[in-house]
DNA sequence: GTCTATAGAATGATAGAC
DNA sequence: GTCTATCATTCTATAGAC
């Protein structure tokens, strides 16, 4: 990608996460470029286009960190729960929290009730393959004897992916307006606590 | 309200919970209410008056269930807790699922992240609000012996809204593209019961 | 690859007759 | 309150010179 797509891109990114896709014309995404709408069209064959490609960006980005989780579940035997979890929720957030990752993040949630692609993204990885991949991580764990036997994988995987996502989606709201977000980000940390010692066995419980 | 004004609304707030207010043109409003542009605007003074008034109408209806769900509070002397919360559940989705309230619910979300007024309703009414109320009803349980003592109310009010929160969002996700909904409705209904059974107390579990 | 110039359609909104 | 007719902008997109 040349530098000049490039920078296309990563404002329409910025100006359509503020606007939606509808409320920015390419006038306006060309003018912050730097450049004219006609030279804006030698990169992009439409304004849809743009958007595609944004979606593409997101959905690769996503797979690459999800290898990375893959990996994360592979290591789980050489860290206790406690630990297991707080990297759990630095490796979500590194992603989720990366400025351009964000943004697209918050345009799939401004255009998934009008576009497929959208739609299907949100549903993919805001809810289904979150939570498969924690249903994982429990399970691997109460193999390991760190959590109580009675519990439910998928069950848990639920409780702790729901709370959290409606966290983040209001920790989005807060910095979009710049309003202050450590109350928000201390529920994170309380809520993931709150699962990690529900669940933790007694012999998971020592390590502590 | 004019009945024309009331279809002019009622067919404005279908269209922009489908596409965003900046994806329908009045003319489109007009054309489904089956009059001209011009007549339009002779029910509300701009575009953007007639979101003002979809806001409005929001937030009168809100108000009003606010209300009868402080009703509900002083009434939990009669309930079980068990009983208390199916009823929470059915009175909270009595409103939410109200196909004109659920549209706004989406209008809320599409537009929250570039209105201001949009952004405070959201903030209001799906964080901050409901969580208050649930937090009250916590203490008055605890106060009556019906939860565990040494549960912090406002601790359990977070984790039993923000879940559900996301779970609706699914909901308004999975309904906006006449997906099946049974799935996370079951699962809405497993984290009520999950909680209710966490913060029963001894004397709150004879009543099961 | 960038520009100027412009096409051609769609936009929100108004004037004025009935 | 509704209509026809129209305005002034704004929109996405293209043609063709440099």
């Amino acid at each position: 990608m040349s530098a000049t797509k490039q920078r296309i891109f990563d404002v329409a990114v910025d100006l359509i996460s503020q606007k939606g896709f509808n409320g920015v014309p390419v006038r306006e995404i060309a003018g912050n470029v730097g450049i004219k709408v006609s030279s804006l069209y030698n990169h992009f064959q439409s304004k849809e286009d743009i958007l595609t490609k944004i979606f593409d960006y997101y959905e690769a980005e996503i797979e690459k960190t999800m290898r990375s989780k893959e990996y994360l579940e592979k290591r789980i035997d050489r860290l206790s729960a406690q630990e297991f979890w707080e990297k759990g929720l630095l490796n979500f957030q590194a992603v989720t929290l990366k400025p351009l990752m964000q943004k697209i993040s918050k345009i799939i949630l401004l255009e998934m009730f009008r576009d497929e692609r959208a739609r299907d993204i949100a549903l993919d990885v805001f809810f289904s393959r979150q939570q498969k991949i924690v249903e994982t991580i429990f399970m691997l764990m109460q193999k390991k004897g760190l959590i109580k036997d009675n519990l439910d994988p998928r069950f848990l995987a639920m409780e702790y992916t729901y709370a959290l996502l409606a966290m983040q989606f209001e920790y989005d709201i807060l910095t979009n307006w710049n309003l202050a977000t450590d109350k928000v980000r201390k529920k994170m940390f309380d809520h993931i606590k709150f699962i990690s010692e529900y669940t933790k066995s007694a012999k998971g419980g020592e390590n502590k």
